[in-house]
DNA sequence: GGTATGACATATA
DNA sequence: TTATATGCCATAC
């Protein structure tokens, strides 16, 4: 099903089963979709998913835990605020622990 | 249909 | 170790 978005519903669909408290990386997904050397399309499909509010965008940072998409949310510190939300440390647009709050999404059965 | 761009990652110097 | 260069693949123009 949605065959037709593959590859921006694959990352929505692995974004969404990011649980609550936990981040993941751009590679991390590529990886799961099928895709692991399209890591900047998992950003760019981010970027659509901007559509799409059941996509916790903010859950995903790159492999150094920066918060590297902050930038292209509405305001300046809306993705760290909504980091700090579900419990995760932000300095100075990093994920603190990141490594530990790092959550790898199980590959993509179909 | 070819060029340019990109919220990354890995390799090499 | 830090900085620079290249790859990779899909979207947009």
């Amino acid at each position: 099903m949605a065959d037709k978005d593959n590859f921006f519903e694959r990352v929505y669909a692995v974004v969404r089963q990011i649980p609550e408290g936990r981040v993941t990386t751009y590679g991390a997904i590529a990886k799961v979709i099928g895709a692991a050397k399209s890591a900047r399309m998992v950003g760019y499909a981010m970027n659509a998913s901007h559509f799409d509010d059941t996509v916790p965008a903010h859950r995903v940072v790159n492999r150094v835990g920066l918060l590297s998409g902050k930038h292209h949310f509405d305001g300046t510190n809306l993705m760290q605020q909504l980091l700090e939300s579900e419990g995760i440390v932000i300095k100075d647009n990093k994920v603190q622990d990141f490594q530990e709050l790092l959550w790898i999404p199980p590959v993509c059965v179909e």
